[in-house]
DNA sequence: TTGTACGCGTTATCAA
DNA sequence: TTGATAACGCGTACAA
């Protein structure tokens, strides 16, 4: 509780020195140093980041903005929640929650504090006020996700194309050559083309028509009933289908019971794999889920990571400074759900 | 960007007019306010929350401790964190997460830097050296969980005795006699004694003995597989086992098909209640799941009203505030997979 | 009701 | 290498 004018008076130097011993800005005489020292252990001192930031006009607190009664957010948004906040206190930074709505008057408001040095961006969508609206008001931010136009935009985001080409050469490895995409039914919803479900139907349609693959698409609606429903739906669609894609895990259990209703049996007549989800979330069905596991926890770290890189250089260097846009790969965990498909040998 | 200063100026007042505009800490005349709030829209004048809180001695920022590299943490712990947030931005507050070890050390660390009014604890263990340290530093808190010594600590938690009554008034009106009780296994944990864990237990021995039932109590390790297991360890410790409660979302599908792999369909020969969970979970499975569905939302809530409150009553009335300790229920929601027992009418 | 002036605890700019 | 000292933007006695 002891403040650096005290530690100057206790250590019989001025306030700058004692200034200069804490942060390192100039290099102090090894005598003064530790008269300094000393005198901060004697006293207990520790900055005050308050006083510290309204002098340096730098915060050293960036913040993380969630769309706020988002019900969809599961267990990979916890996790990025987690990761970027230890992060960012690993590099001295602090991470402050903001609930905000579509509009881009909530980021302004927020914004205008002026408590914060940056910007983490959840959720982006294709169409995005909050992306355009922090371009604006140039305050260096990194989104989480990618909008359709995204130029000069910093973000991290799952690479989704990838992830099909990864579930789709498992898949053919094993044999299967006809295959279903099973995604989320967002036509009564207010979005407009979600990111991670139009880069996976595009990725898909693109990737199965080189592939020379039977497919068809369907979607689903929550929950085991539309898991189910959706089996029902793809059947119908595609009677000789033996590998399934679906990016939906609370749907995910319903469809492998859907396919069973059916008669078929996983993985002895249809694989399935979950996209975008991650091995603890395959692990509480049975069979359990061949899986695409989401980097979330890279997604947060690697954000805040950027973010905090730029804030570090410095307002001048944040012009030169490259453009990250990085894309991070799923990583395929294979399990119970998916094996040869029928007519092919276990080795093959 | 403006300063209050360019307000003044622009108003032709002083700067501590201005100030008592901006927060209604004095009466000033209708004409000078009127005038000082046209320079405030026409500069575009915004507060500087840093300014401010080196003044005021208050930073209006609050933070969430939450246990770092804590890998059970799911969908209600994220709820928490984002009501927290939502309501303390509705409150005038900020919510910064501090990822923390077990130590006290990192408390402690944390708080130096008086960055944050007060502190909310999360997974608060039954001996927990944070709020140990945090009683020790003085400085407002509410721990969101209970130890086993709260005397005087400001608490948020579930009602675990409650729940188990609820779930127990459920089954045994439905007529089952012979309920059996599923915990996470700890036994290889660091953990001694996990609270939900041992309060629900202490809560599940105490109201079968008064109640007169038939009971088995067997733990259970992690995912569909330790659900399996748990299964057969009930079955075998109780044989006309008519209904379950399990705390332990990702092993109750595997619960489920453990049970069918005993020859007992759910809910026809054994009804399941899954407490602690949350709807949206539950639905996951086939049968859907009665859950007790944990308060996530309103934890987080209250718990961030609680201490917001003791901040804005001020040091002075802080002693004389009462001290909220605040037990949430859970909340029934009866779906697919309880139903009458065996022998048991449908209307009964 | 309004203005003056000091304090909050640092950082940063000059000098020395 | 070190020391004064002016910002930083706002809150608040105290005075007018």
């Amino acid at each position: 509780m002891a403040t650096m004018r005290e530690v100057a008076a206790r250590a019989g130097v001025s306030i700058a020195t004692v200034s200069f011993v804490v942060n390192g800005s100039r290099s102090v005489s090894p005598t003064t140093h530790q008269r300094v020292t000393d005198a901060m252990t004697e006293l207990g001192y520790t900055n005050n980041v308050v006083a510290r930031a309204l002098a340096s006009k730098r915060t050293r607190i960036v913040a993380l903005l969630f769309p706020a009664l988002e019900e969809r957010l599961g267990g990979i948004a916890l996790r990025m929640f987690m990761s970027a906040a230890t992060r960012a206190s690993e590099l001295g930074y602090h991470l402050v929650l903001w609930p905000s709505g579509e509009t881009d008057q909530d980021v302004r408001d927020l914004v205008s504090g002026r408590l914060v040095d940056g910007v983490l961006v959840m959720e982006v969508q294709l169409h995005d006020s909050r992306v355009d609206a922090l371009l604006e008001l140039g305050l260096p931010f990194v989104s989480m996700g990618r909008t359709s136009q995204n130029d000069r935009v910093p973000f991290v985001d799952m690479d989704f194309e990838e992830a099909v080409e990864q579930a789709l050469d498992h898949l053919e490895s094993l044999g299967h050559q006809s295959i279903g995409l099973v995604l989320e039914d967002f036509s009564a919803s207010p979005i407009v083309g979600y990111g991670p479900a139009a880069r996976t139907e595009e990725a898909f349609r693109r990737s199965v028509a080189r592939r020379g693959l039977r497919t068809a698409l369907v979607t689903c609606g929550p929950s085991a009933a539309g898991g189910r429903r959706a089996a029902h739906d793809l059947v119908a669609a595609l009677p000789d289908v033996t590998g399934v894609l679906i990016m939906k895990d609370d749907a995910t259990g319903g469809l492998l019971s859907g396919l069973a209703a059916t008669g078929r049996r996983v993985p002895g007549d249809v694989s399935v794999v979950s996209l975008a989800s991650s091995t603890a979330n395959g692990a509480a069905t049975e069979p359990t889920l061949t899986t695409l596991d989401a980097p979330g926890v890279e997604m947060g770290r690697l954000a805040v990571e950027s973010l905090v890189a730029r804030l570090d250089a410095g307002a001048g260097a944040a012009a030169e400074a490259e453009l990250t846009q990085v894309l991070l790969p799923c990583v395929l965990h294979v399990a119970g759900s998916s094996g040869p498909a029928r007519g092919v040998g276990a080795r093959g």
